[in-house]
DNA sequence: ACATTAAATCAAAAAAAATTGATTTATTAA
DNA sequence: TTAATAAATCAATTTTTTTTGATTTAATGT
């Protein structure tokens, strides 16, 4: 029967587009660098993070947002700031320990 | 000094893009599945591939010269065919052990 | 209430990546 | 030598992503 095939075709569909988004969003320089300076200390906010890197606010807010929607960033707001902090166990869960140092949390 | 801190840039920055380079291969869902495929076989040839995944020919070409340009394939040619295989130590050592029924090896 | 700051969003333009079908190169087989 | 097949490459088009500067929303301090 083909509902079987099917069912599973779909799922690997969706895991591979679930990956795709994921990759798209690290692949990328800046946002390489955001994930490792937000790596280094616990949490970041826009303002700080758009002076360590020199990137204007509203180019910064677009690369984080590529890579909340990823689930690779966890925002938590304060009044009128954003921390953005890694969201390490889907970091580890797709990265592999050699790329710790980088982008993984200890 | 400024003379290490530049040195030291210019590594990461070179760092960051070498794995720009392998996440932007991998951010396509058409590319995790020839992963995904490839790495189910030992290797693989084009034509045989581009049946697998019902995709003509000269896009497949332009896809797996991504992944191959990304040191994520080998290339293996003997006569008129092209024999591809995973790359298995970049593949585990850039992807987590949760990924390893996916991409990478055993 | 008003001015200021943080951050998200928007629309237009620019840049990069993917798709398409045709062509080229090279190997094999008749 | 000719025909057939495998695979890479090319150029033109389409699609997607990124950049930019302006605007909006919301919170804070005076």
């Amino acid at each position: 029967m083909s509902t079987e095939i099917t069912v599973t075709d779909e799922t690997m569909e969706t895991t591979f587009q679930k990956y795709e988004k994921k990759f798209k969003a690290l692949a990328d320089k800046k946002r390489l660098e955001i994930m490792n300076l937000i790596c280094q200390r616990s949490s970041l906010c826009v303002c700080d993070l758009s002076e360590l890197i020199d990137m204007p606010q509203s180019k910064l807010s677009y690369h984080l947002k590529i890579l909340l929607d990823a689930e690779l960033l966890i925002k938590e707001t304060r009044g009128t700031w954003s921390y953005y902090q890694l969201n390490e166990k889907e970091v580890n869960h797709l990265l592999s320990e050699e790329l710790c140092c980088l982008f993984r949390p200890s």
